[in-house]
DNA sequence: CATAAGCTATACCCTAACGTTAAGGTCAAG
DNA sequence: CTTGACCTTAACGTTAGGGTATAGCTTATG
């Protein structure tokens, strides 16, 4: 099948699929106008890399699942280790994110939002 | 005073105070030798950006904020209106990196992280 | 005084993951 | 024959600076 339908189908852009061919992580072959074609295997590699994407994993990652994803002697232990590196990052940047939004809606609360220009948020961030 | 005397002060790198320049949130003079002189009003503007990215503001946003800080008739509301989209965006993008690392703990728990092939991170991903 | 260390300048390349033109080739329908 | 939908490559734009190279200026030391 040709970019086009493989995008549609896996749900992503057709430039995010050439990207990734950019990138070696999946491969077509050529008709003779040049047209990319696809295996149903490149297209499960797609929708692949785009769940993983969506769970927060980097393209780099992601190489590396499907690394893993193509090799029938894998060892789940190698996966969940990726897994679990990328689900500490992202406690560590929830966490963050929170004391950020929090700092914020206590400097919120403190404005009065009217039409005076007597601001805490201004004088927080000026001080 | 110099770049490097308005970086140490403020805490950010000379480089990344050009760029503030570059991008006209803040301005300087020239000495005879052509080094950059800034005045006492420049570092605080530097400290402010530096708190407000900090705060997860984008350098335009921090323009924005910088425009307010500089009007003496700015109203209070308007700056409140910032802080109040900023916050939202926050609270939006942790309750997503919340619901992707309760996923990632879910599959984390599953997978049995041996040495054997099956692995419900990948069969996850490739379902 | 000469030299080295340290600070400053401009300028260009790099990041992540594509988005977005630009300019053009291919193919089926009307 | 033209239109429109689809495909191609190339290359710049995005964010917020970091890193590096080269060169000029200043200051401290021998």
């Amino acid at each position: 099948m040709k970019i086009g339908e493989v995008a549609l189908k896996a749900g992503v852009t057709n430039r995010a699929i050439r990207h990734y061919e950019e990138l070696n992580l999946i491969k077509s072959r050529r008709l003779s106008n040049n047209y990319r074609e696809y295996s149903k295997e490149a297209l499960d590699k797609v929708k692949f890399i785009s769940r993983a994407r969506k769970l927060g994993f980097s393209i780099d990652e992601c190489s590396s699942l499907i690394s893993l994803f193509d090799n029938q002697r894998r060892k789940s232990v190698e996966v969940r280790n990726i897994a679990i590196i990328k689900n500490d990052e992202l406690k560590r940047q929830i966490h963050e994110l929170k004391d950020l939004q929090k700092s914020l809606e206590w400097l919120i609360k403190k404005c009065p939002g009217n039409d005076k220009p007597n601001c805490p948020i201004i004088d927080e961030l000026a001080s």
